[in-house]
DNA sequence: ATCAACTGAGACAGTTCTGTCTCATGAGAA
DNA sequence: TTCTCATGAGACAGAACTGTCTCAGTTGAT
């Protein structure tokens, strides 16, 4: 069925994010195909999870470059880079798990990469006094992908209806748990 | 070395969290034993895996029992539950991302036990008019809980200064990324 | 010094996984 | 229809992992 190697990967990452040590043989069937034709179409597993994350961190960077982040307010940065990445929380969950454990280079260069145009953004945000500047940017972007990866988990396993994930992931991260009267910046 | 069950747990979850397809032998190394000693602690992957798991929901449980969440200032029970959970954010960081992989009755019983725990904490904040209403009570439990795991990563790769972080944790969740003049409650 | 208990190293068979191959089937193009 | 091409099913050997066993060395107590 799904014999674009794209739909594959999505559906090992599907399987492999909840279960790490599954097999090619389950990799496959998660995959509606043989286990023949998934070793056609990836040499390996190693060349499978190197793909997964070469798709993950380009979508990342497609998804950095349409949210055009390093223009405008930088609050509103945020919710339409939340936008761009939503669709891809999956994949994000999938690289963030398992980001240290690829040996490839290209990969772990496009990963800071990303990381540090994010880390820009809430730079950027800190001084022009849009951000608290008590939090370092470093930790504000691995705060983000935290909580967009624990959205990808919760709309997943059904925890979460999927249009509110944005909700739940800018109000949370921008805004904090605690009540304030007064808003920052409205909907 | 390590010959207490603990300590070599702790090991094998320092590694499984990089590394999910570990084998016994790499499990063992990692320990400071032999593989013939970890086979005599724990008859099994599974077995490991599953104290592993025990170990961890023992400890979150104690670490609510003593943060006394039930009680007092819904923002200051936060930050004590932060303080009681964070000398354990390894440990819950493995469980979080593979708790949906426990066979066991009384491990998933465990872990929904203390989500609701945590949950109840940010419904009785929100009940009390400390927390936001427009978030649901069990996407703050879960989202505290994903930034303590990622505090925990952080953490151990070196990105974060341990002391650092219980304020890059509690002060993101409670009072989010946007700048406001006006604390909602002081250290 | 003697003994008991524990450990590491290594060997071992059994199982599982991997990567490759062949062959038959089925879909689609000409 | 006929041909081509991709696929699935299955077989296969090799590798890796697992669980168990034996044996020798070490530690610590008596």
């Amino acid at each position: 069925m799904a014999t674009d190697r794209e739909s594959v990967l999505l559906a090992a990452v599907g399987l492999l994010s909840r279960q790490p040590t599954a097999a090619m043989d389950e990799l496959a069937r998660a995959a509606g195909i043989s286990r023949a034709t998934l070793h056609r179409l990836f040499p390996g597993r190693e060349a499978l999870i190197h793909e997964i994350g070469a798709l993950a961190l380009a979508r990342m960077e497609a998804a950095l470059d349409a949210a055009t982040i390093d223009e405008g307010d930088p609050v509103a940065a945020v919710r339409r880079l939340a936008d761009a990445l939503i669709p891809h929380a999956q994949l994000v969950a999938f690289i963030s798990g398992e980001s240290r454990l690829f040996d490839d280079d290209a990969i772990n260069d496009a990963w800071d990469r990303v990381d540090a145009r994010v880390a820009a953004l809430f730079l950027r945000g800190q001084q022009s006094g849009a951000f608290r500047i008590e939090l370092p940017a470093s930790w504000l972007s691995e705060a983000f992908f935290d909580l967009l990866a624990g959205v990808g988990w919760a709309v997943q396993d059904g925890r979460l209806a999927h249009r509110e994930s944005n909700r739940a992931l800018t109000e949370l991260f921008l805004g904090g748990a605690v009540r304030r009267d007064q808003p920052g910046s409205a909907d």
